[in-house]
RNA sequence: GCCCUCAUCGUCUAGAGGCCCAGGACGCCGCCCUUUCAAGGCGGUAGCACGGGUUCGAAUCCCGUUGGGGGCACCA
């Protein structure tokens, strides 16, 4: 087999798309597996939904989740440049060869025809396709037609009988529906998907085209150019569609998780979401579901790859990345959850230090970053911001336990030394023993003291991080409170 | 409506004719551990869409039905 070279090809229309991630990372396996290159190019053809921000956003999620291209935008390379707004002048020649060949024509039919003649169609229940009014025409002799524009598009003049089937990697012979006469140049000149994308990685020297189930049915668009122009086709391989809940392709609108930087902002680790995408669609040859990037790529075969689109299924996500933030060390862990709250909002140093010093306390007992760094908050609020849940008050601040935060507070009071070990025996020496109280009911209501929530990390570490002063000080808040 | 495509527990999957009255993982339920919550350990729940073939034998092959998904743009 030649070195695979492949590319993902992102439209810079909105917020990145997590699809784009799992294509990337099927072709980044893919390419690492044989030694070949990772191109990333950008089809920014379409005026109307182009927003600027957009390309940005996904070099930065590729980047975070190290998906590295090895050419394209920022990292440059032989086949610059890679996005496609720049390469207008590219794509001119192939039209105009296209149309000296008689195998595309000018079309001037306006959209409001097109819509018409669809709806027309439709209404008759028969097949939508344009009707060729303008084949064979001069501009003159359609303007005097009606329904038309000024500026041209250039249409594929599809034959009686393209080729239908194709041979895909994932899938085997494949046949798809037999195309309509398929704009290939725009009237405000830019190229269409299909004509830039076969253009484009021919010129880029794409041997293996990796993309989603959706682009089947445009499949022997692409075939026919790549005939009509002469030009090698390279291997098609159509990864199945992420899907909903509802099993309906994976959206913005039903779906967060379709949102790429999603996942950054709920705390995942860039390789639990990874290991996650990897074993979507794919059956993974090891016996355990731990199957990070290097595993993946190592082993990648194309045979693996089901035919099925997955469903999204974020419950497994928690548990993958419970199980490798649990695998991070504990400085690891702790740089991870400052970055992440730091991304939010700015903090200052002691607080810092007070996430950090809490963050191994949160480790084993956290799914996601968000979720640590809330169970840390306790910890880093400031007397001002502190406050006891009402519900958590209720249940272990009532009247009837007010004795046992008043004796614990009394017994903390006289502590010399403020340890999470002596707080312990402290605590327990006045309230087990002394009070003859159970464990969990002598420790409830001083747990929801000082952290507000009947949920918390540990009792005595927490106690012994937040600092004597500000312990007691709560203590006494509760009692006032009660 | 037309064309294409797919079909194993709720979800991700193993299974390429006998190893399967279907295995693993997540979830869920129970028990153990335990200062809360987790983590960890142990156990349990649940599936080959349906109907015909082929075969000594089918989750695995064929046909049909049903169901799901995708496409039918001067969007990608």
């Amino acid at each position: 087999m030649k070195t695979p070279r492949v590319r993902v090809a992102p439209s810079p229309t909105g917020d990145p798309h997590v699809g784009t991630a799992y294509m990337s990372l099927f072709n980044l396996g893919f390419a690492r597996r044989h030694g070949g290159q990772f191109v990333l190019r950008i089809e920014d053809t379409d005026r109307a939904r182009f927003r600027a921000d957009s390309e940005q956003q996904i070099f930065d999620m590729l980047r975070w989740l190290d998906l590295q291209w090895d050419e394209g935008p920022e990292v440059g390379g032989p086949y610059a440049p890679y996005r496609q707004s720049e390469r207008l002048d590219t794509y001119r020649p192939f039209v105009d060869q296209l149309l000296a060949d008689g195998h595309a024509y000018h079309c001037w039919c306006s959209s409001e025809r097109l819509a018409e003649m669809r709806e027309k169609q439709r209404a008759e229940k028969l097949p939508t396709g344009y009707d060729r009014l303008c084949v064979g025409k001069t501009a003159e002799e359609r303007q005097a037609l009606g329904g038309a524009t000024d500026t041209p598009v250039v249409r594929m003049l599809i034959p009686d009988d393209p080729p239908l089937t194709f041979t895909d990697v994932i899938r085997g012979e494949v046949s798809a529906p037999r195309p309509d006469d398929q704009v290939i140049l725009k009237a405000d000149g830019f190229p269409t998907y299909h004509l830039a994308v076969v253009v484009d990685d021919h010129l880029m020297g794409i041997t293996h085209v990796v993309r989603g189930e959706e682009w089947i049915s445009s499949t022997p668009k692409h075939v026919l150019l790549y005939r009509w122009l002469g030009l090698d086709e390279p291997a098609f391989a159509h990864m199945p569609l992420l899907r909903n809940t509802d099993k309906s392709k994976i959206s913005k609108r039903k779906n967060p998780a379709a949102r790429l930087t999603w996942f950054r902002e709920q705390g995942y680790l860039p390789e639990a979401l990874l290991n996650f995408l990897a074993l979507l669609g794919y059956g993974q040859p090891g016996e355990s579901e731990i199957f990070p990037f290097a595993e993946f790529s190592a082993s990648f075969e194309w045979s693996r790859v089901n035919t099925v689109g997955p469903v999204f299924d974020l419950k497994k996500l928690d548990w993958l990345n419970g199980h490798y933030i649990r695998a991070l060390s504990v400085d690891e862990f702790a740089d991870r959850v400052v970055e992440f709250v730091a991304r939010e909002r700015e903090i200052a140093a002691d607080a810092v230090a007070l996430l950090r010093a809490g963050a191994p306390l949160v480790q084993e007992r956290t799914d996601t970053l968000a979720q640590g760094a809330a169970m840390l908050s306790f910890l880093v609020a400031g007397d001002d911001e502190f406050a006891v849940d009402e519900a958590a008050a209720a249940k272990q601040l009532a009247p009837d336990q007010q004795p046992t935060v008043t004796t614990a507070l009394a017994a903390l009071e006289a502590l010399p030394a403020w340890s999470a070990a002596a707080i312990e025996q402290a605590l327990r020496d006045s309230l087990v023993e002394g009070l003859g109280l159970k464990p969990k009911f002598a420790f409830g209501p001083v747990r929801v003291a000082i952290t507000g929530s009947t949920v918390s990390p540990p009792l005595f570490e927490s106690m012994e991080i937040l600092g004597r002063e500000r312990s007691l000080a709560r203590l006494r808040a509760a009692i006032t409170a009660g």
